[in-house]
DNA sequence: CCGTATCCGAATCGATACTG
DNA sequence: CAGTATCGATTCGGATACGG
């Protein structure tokens, strides 16, 4: 009825990337498919366990693939699903705000 | 060496609005200033202190501006700052990956 | 109308140790 | 290499009551 009631999409796709490492990880995986412990290096400050509950969340909403190779050492690749990739222009808006008003040189507070 | 090691600038702006409340309350005060029982409805679910705690975080991350009418009753009323404004392609983006991929029909579980 | 204060259970998260 | 298990500290978050 009114111009009030409008919708808001914004909730969902905020629910699947809103942690406070899912968009770094999506950021990373946006331009290459990545391994555990690649991905540990590049974001910063994250534990294992962490991690792996964030990939395991992704995956589990359709945003991220999971490969396993079957050899040892262990060798586990992610990479993003066409849903993932999807996501690209919200990441793209995300990093070119983060350029624009906080700079290069990453997160300050 | 450095092709590993790009700039993840996401974390800040997802720092911003990542919560759970904070992406659809921009996304209300994009279209215009409300006033805060304005947002009580907006908001479906969220109670009195997340919605003060929600705009108490914007409003000291510089994203919007909390004017206080003096007059009684009490009126309140939350507007953009140039810098919330500036995130409005972040809120575009959100929107149309929503629509797109959940459906004008708002969130569904 | 627009909040703040307090209580209290639930969820989160870092650190650490262990496994195939 | 790529995880899982467990513990304890911190934080989250709803319900309720109160205040200017």
């Amino acid at each position: 009825m009114s111009a009030e009631t409008s919708l808001c999409p914004t909730e969902t796709a905020l629910d699947l990337i809103g942690g406070k490492w899912k968009g770094m990880i999506l950021f990373y995986l946006c331009k290459e498919k990545k391994r555990f412990n690649q991905l540990m290096r590049l974001v910063p400050g994250i534990s294992q366990r962490m991690l792996t509950k964030q990939l395991r969340d992704l995956e589990s909403n359709g945003i991220i693939h999971r490969k396993v190779y079957p050899e040892v050492p262990p060798k586990v690749e992610y990479s993003l699903t066409p849903l993932g990739k999807s996501l690209k222009p919200v990441v793209d808006a995300l990093e070119a705000w983060g350029i624009q008003y906080i700079g290069e040189g990453g997160a300050q507070d």
